[in-house]
DNA sequence: CTGTTAGCGCCTTCAT
DNA sequence: ATGAAGGCGCTAACAG
């Protein structure tokens, strides 16, 4: 049975208000007593129940994540950024991590409750339209990390510009000569609403467009995200009588399949086939591999310090954070042949 | 503020201890009523207050994992198994992410209190002389995954054997005719005590012996732990007159790193140089490096389970499992030259 | 400054 | 089968 606050208040002497109020750093202690009861304390060897001190309070003490697949590069590095930051604050952090479209449903809807947290960050689940309402007026606060809502202009943001991102990408393999552009990603419709591939699409046919570019419908390889899908969509786009002569992959996953199916078809890289990615993650820079860097890490951190900032101040207006993404030039890219 | 089981009470006609007894299943409540009090708790949107479900139960309905540096990719697998496994129970997860030896003290010696948790799971960090006598007596169930103390007999504790790994590994290299085997491995003496490596190292003479192939000090690298460490160590032993025809790492990541040392070198793997990692790591089949194949999830996943069925029950007989290791052939081994 | 008291939300006897 | 009451360990408001 461990000891509780009762048995160091008895040891020391005091009554059971005063050592919480030593626990608590109040001022209102004299520092004669202070004393006593800190030694009793550390005799003891007392810690205070997390727990009771939350139901006291009526605060949980903690910070929810919900994240899809936590167990992928990105998201650890997003989770990294968030753990980091927040071992620094009084918050436990508490990881619920999604691998079912019932599960993001469930967590989305009934994580954000005062019994079970003092404030939630959502991880690279965009809303669906179904979710807003729920969203919109939750009972604490949430923040979304890499995901927006159009409708959900109330919530801190964290994203970046995936567009752009895209555009960039592109522009890079059009800078370098290329015109035969490929691109490997997501399918545009996933169980999770994932957007970011689908924006790096679109900022893929903006570059396309505007160095006049026609695009075509054969370059555009869908799938599950995995390095397997891509590396079968990126065979059949090199299978293509026209192959391309570059391929923009929407993860740094899926550049790795990109490259196998090259391997397997024979192609060299940079020399046949350049190939850029996307995130930077770990990975990347050992493989060589050219690829958009994200601040993955940075993310995580700004999302809780936003978390950490509408707690202490709920009234604050929101706040929309856009980190920008840059690129990175490897091996995987050459000019065109 | 949310509702509570009074509301829920009030609401149905009924006293708050039945409105609990339907939560908990018990079979003291009519079916009649237990269908009007489920139907209240749902038209509430009642879900019951884990704290205070805790602190009533004096459990925490929580398991600790105490894990080092858990954004490397052995442990995210091994998390995994944790994870997925735990998910199923009614427990929930808190990780206690050890990146300093600091930490790794306060961890072990304060989170195995029942206070905080019920029980613990300690992932890869083998105790020292210093934490037995308190691990040996802990308030909760500790269970060790991938670590052990031989004086730590009471423990439930899942294992591999790493000096048998470290043995196969370099019985393949000696197999395909190798004589100057390399080791690429931590420091023998780690801030964390980490033993994998030293295991390793220890089957690697073993094997050595074994073949009447006497060990060369010269051929041993040992540094921090890390790819950018061991492409530093593996550069030595590649300049030096004699240099080895194959090296054997200690992880798959050091194992990168030697790849890249080899690069660096202008060796070609494995023609002039063989390879062989340890753990399999996911990138390990992308790069097609040969590895030892380790059941990281597998680990995780056991260790839940025989931590669960200790909570179940205390008075069992302590289970000590260990884990094989196996051989996988890919492309960076060869016969030697 | 400090002791005492009333909850926080739930579970669990103890009666009924 | 069910309602009422006590308590889990702590905090905070109230007297002194």
């Amino acid at each position: 049975m461990p000891v509780t606050i009762r048995d160091v208040a008895q040891k020391a002497g005091v009554g059971l208000g005063t050592v919480s109020r030593v626990l608590n750093n109040s001022l209102l202690v004299s520092s004669a007593t202070r004393l006593r009861v800190s030694d009793v304390i550390a005799e003891l060897n007392f810690v205070p129940s997390a727990n009771a001190r939350r139901l006291s309070l009526g605060k949980t003490l903690t910070v929810a994540a919900i994240v899809p697949f936590f167990t992928r590069p990105v998201f650890i590095e997003r989770l990294r950024g968030i753990e980091a930051t927040l071992s620094e604050s009084a918050y436990d952090l508490v990881i619920y991590n999604v691998e079912t479209p019932q599960k993001r449903d469930d967590y989305i809807r009934n994580v954000p409750r005062r019994e079970r947290t003092d404030g939630v960050l959502i991880i690279s689940l965009p809303p669906r339209d179904s979710d807003v309402a729920g969203l919109a007026q939750t009972a604490v606060p949430v923040v979304l990390v890499d995901a927006y809502h159009p409708a959900l202009t109330g919530l801190d943001t964290v994203t970046t510009d995936d567009v752009a991102g895209g555009r960039a990408a592109t522009q890079h393999l059009l800078d370098l000569g290329h015109r035969r552009i490929g691109f490997v990603g997501d399918s545009l419709e996933t169980n999770f609403n994932f957007t970011s591939s689908r924006d790096r699409f679109q900022g893929y046919q903006q570059a396309l467009a505007g160095a006049g570019v026609p695009f075509r419908r054969e370059y555009h390889a869908q799938g599950e995200h995995g390095r397997y899908e891509a590396r079968q969509g990126a065979a059949t786009l090199l299978a293509l009588p026209e192959r391309p002569t570059a391929i923009f992959a929407a993860s740094d996953t899926q550049a790795l399949g990109v490259q196998q199916a090259a391997r397997d078809a024979g192609l060299s890289i940079p020399a046949d086939l350049s190939v850029i990615g996307y995130d930077d993650v770990e990975i990347a820079e050992y493989l060589g591999l050219t690829t958009m860097r994200q601040y993955l890490f940075e993310s995580g951190k700004r999302g809780v310090e936003l978390l950490l900032d509408r707690l202490a101040d709920p009234t604050a207006a929101p706040v929309r954070e856009i980190l920008s993404a840059e690129l990175v030039v490897r091996q995987t890219t050459a000019l065109v042949a």
